[in-house]
DNA sequence: CTGTTAGCGCATTCAC
DNA sequence: GTGAATGCGCTAACAG
C-alpha cells in the first residue's frame, strides 16, 4: 500500500495525496476530505524511508550519552523522547561506555542513517571523534566541553551556584570540617566541581585542609573507600560533599557500617540529584543539575539549529544553574561519632 | 557523496560499488579493494534510507517499554540496545507510561519507520492496540501476555520458581507470619507474583491470612503505607514479601520511620532486582527477574522470526525463569520488635 | 489549484 | 564477473 493506490482509490494523482497529507493549505478542501478519507480506510502511513530520501531530512537526532544504567540518564532519555516526538522526530540513542571504539561506532551509526543532529550528554568526550559528522556540517551539541566551532553549540553547567548554596548550608549548621569526595581527574566535570567547592569554601573563609580531599570514582564503591580513608584521619570531617550522588550513597553506606548516623554524626550532600537519591534512607540532600531541564536544553538547542535557514549560525551557548536540594542527610555538626547503633 | 562518486573513481559502475560494500563473494578482489580504497579515502557510508527503500527491510526494531525512568528499564534498554548494535540493527524506543494515546503513537511512528519487529516488555498491555502491526506482519514479541496469533512470540516468566525460594528462605528463618504487599490489580504480571506466593505459602502448609496481603501499587509511596497498615495489625508479620523492589524500598523506608531494624526486626524481601536493590542500605534480598536475560530473549526472538524464509512460522514461546539472591534484608525470625532505634 | 514527471541513493534484475 | 537500466515510495518543479 503506497500513495498511487490512495490515489487511484481517491480519484486523484499522487501529488494531490501527498500535499493533502502534508496539509498544504492550497488543496481543495474537498479533495483533501476525499484523500483523508481513504488514508484512514487504508490505514495508510506514509514511508519516512523515502521521505527522508527526498527531503534530505531524516527526523532523527541521534543521543549519546555515557551509560544508559548511569542513574544520570535516563531522565534525560526520557526527556529528550518525549520532545522528540512532540516534534516528529525519533532518536537514535548510543552509549559510549567511555569506550573509543563504541564512539566510532556511534558516529558511523547517526552518519549512515543521516541524523539532522546529535545531542552528546556524556560527561566528557575525546576531541575529534565527532569530526566525521562536524564535516557533515550535522548540528552538534555538547554540555560543558565542545569545541568552538560553526553549528556546535554548548551548554555550560554553572557549578558555582549550588555548590556555593550546598556549602553555606554547612556553614550555617557549624561545619567547619568539611570534606570532598572528588571524581575521577580525567573527567572535565569532575575538576570544575571541584574546584567550585574549594571556592565557595575560600569565600567563606574556610579552610581547606589538603588531606581532606580524597579522590572517589563516581561509584557507590568509590565512596564508601574515600569515607573509609576519611575517618581514619585523626581529626574526621563533620560533613561530606561528594562530587556526584552514587559517591554520596556510598558514603552513606559506608557510614552505616561503620556505625555512623547520618545526620546525626555525619552530613553527606551528593551533586546531580539522581532519582534515586529520593528513594535512599535517610533521603540525600544534593545539588542539582536538572537533567530533564539539560535535556529540555540540548533538544531545544538542535531544533533551533535546523530551523536555522542560513546555516552559518556561529557556536552558541546555553546555560543550566545548580541549585541545593535540601532533604534529609544534613543536619547540625556534632561534637564528634557518638557510640554506635549499628544492627548487631 | 553517493555511490555514483564512488564508482567515477574507482572506475566502475554504481553496481560493483553496491557488491563491494555488501561483500557479494563474485566480485573480483581486485576491483573491489579498489572500491574500498575511495570509500575509506572519502569517508563514504552508505544512506539507509535509501537501503531500506529498495531493500524493504529497515533494520529498526521497536521497543516498547512502560517507562525509561522505572529502574526496571535501563537494563533492558541497554542490553537490547547492545545487541542491536552488534547486528547492525537500530532500535526505536517507545514508553507508553500506561497512556493508552502514547501507545497509539508508538504504533504510528513504528509503521511508519517500517519497522523490521517490535518487542513490547511492558507489564501489561492494551489488547488490539497493536493489531495495526500484527495485520502488517510485523513480528511481535510480548512477555506474558501476548495474544496466540502467528509471527506473535511470548516470554513466559516462571514467577514460581523464584517465589518458592523466597517462601523457603523465609521459613528457613522460622518466619510464620509473613505478609505480602501485592502490585495494582490491573496487571496481570502482579496478579501472577500474588498467585505464585500464595502457592508458595500452601506448598509448605503455610497460611496466609487474609489480612496478611495487602494490595501495594508498586511504588515506593504503596510500600511504605502498606507496612504503615500492617503494623497495625493486632499481629503484625515479621517478614514481607513484595510485588516489586520500589514497594520493598518503601516498606524498608517506613520501617526505618517507624524505628524498626531491617532485618533484626523485619525481614524484606522485593521482586525484579532491580540495580537499585544493591544501592539501598542493607541491600535489598530479592526475587530476580533478569532484565538483560528477558532483553536479550526479546531481541533473539525477533531475529529468529526475520531470518524466518518461511514466514508461517507459528507462535512462539519463550520462558524466563525467576531466582532468589539472597542480600541483608533478610534473617531470623524475632519475637517481636525491638526498642526504638530511631535517630532522634 | 491539480496532474505529469523527474529524481532522491541504492540494490537488483538482466544482458553481456 | 561486470555494467546499464529499472524501481523502491515519495516530494518538488513545472506545466497546464
Amino acid at each position: 500500500m503506497d500513495i498511487r493506490e490512495i490515489a487511484k482509490r481517491a480519484k486523484v494523482s499522487t501529488a494531490t495525496v501527498s500535499r493533502a497529507i502534508n496539509r498544504v493549505p492550497t488543496v481543495d478542501p474537498q479533495l483533501a476530505k476525499r484523500v483523508w478519507k481513504v488514508v484512514d480506510e487504508l490505514g495508510y502511513y506514509p514511508n519516512t524511508q523515502a521521505r527522508a530520501l527526498v527531503s534530505g531530512k531524516s527526523r532523527i537526532f541521534g543521543l549519546v550519552v555515557s551509560e544508559i544504567t548511569n542513574p544520570f540518564f535516563p531522565e534525560i532519555v526520557q526527556t529528550f523522547e518525549e520532545l522528540a516526538v512532540q516534534n516528529d522526530y525519533e532518536i537514535l540513542l548510543t552509549s559510549t561506555v567511555h569506550d573509543t571504539k563504541r564512539m566510532k561506532s556511534s558516529v558511523r551509526r547517526m552518519i549512515e542513517r543521516r541524523v539532522d543532529g546529535v545531542a552528546i550528554l556524556t560527561f566528557g568526550m575525546e576531541e575529534g571523534l565527532l569530526d566525521d559528522l562536524r564535516l557533515r556540517k550535522v548540528p552538534l551539541v555538547f554540555v560543558d566541553v565542545g569545541p568552538d566551532a560553526p553549528q556546535v553549540s554548548n551548554i555550560r553547567i554553572d557549578y558555582q551556584h549550588g555548590l556555593r548554596q550546598a556549602v553555606q548550608h554547612l556553614a550555617a549548621f557549624r561545619h567547619k570540617n568539611i570534606a570532598f569526595v572528588a571524581g575521577p581527574a580525567y573527567l572535565k566535570s569532575a575538576i570544575a566541581r571541584r574546584d567550585a567547592f574549594e571556592k565557595a569554601m575560600g569565600e567563606l573563609g574556610l579552610e581547606v585542609a589538603p588531606e581532606m580531599i580524597v579522590l572517589g570514582d563516581h561509584t557507590l564503591d568509590g565512596g564508601m573507600r574515600a569515607l573509609g580513608e576519611l575517618m581514619r584521619l585523626p581529626k574526621p570531617p563533620t560533613a561530606v560533599l561528594c562530587s556526584n550522588d552514587m559517591t554520596a550513597i556510598g558514603v552513606m553506606r559506608e557510614a552505616y557500617d561503620l556505625g555512623l548516623n547520618v545526620p546525626r554524626d555525619l552530613s553527606v550532600v551528593g551533586f546531580d540529584d539522581i532519582r534515586l537519591s529520593e528513594f535512599i534512607t535517610p533521603p540525600l540532600t544534593t545539588v542539582q543539575m536538572s537533567q530533564t531541564e539539560l535535556a529540555r536544553i540540548a533538544f531545544e538547542a538542535l531544533m533551533n539549529e535546523v530551523a536555522e535557514e542560513t546555516p552559518i549560525g556561529g557556536s552558541r551557548e546555553y546555560h543550566l544553574k545548580t541549585n541545593l536540594i535540601l532533604r534529609r542527610s544534613t543536619g547540625l555538626a556534632s561534637s564528634g561519632p557518638r557510640a554506635k547503633i549499628s544492627a548487631d
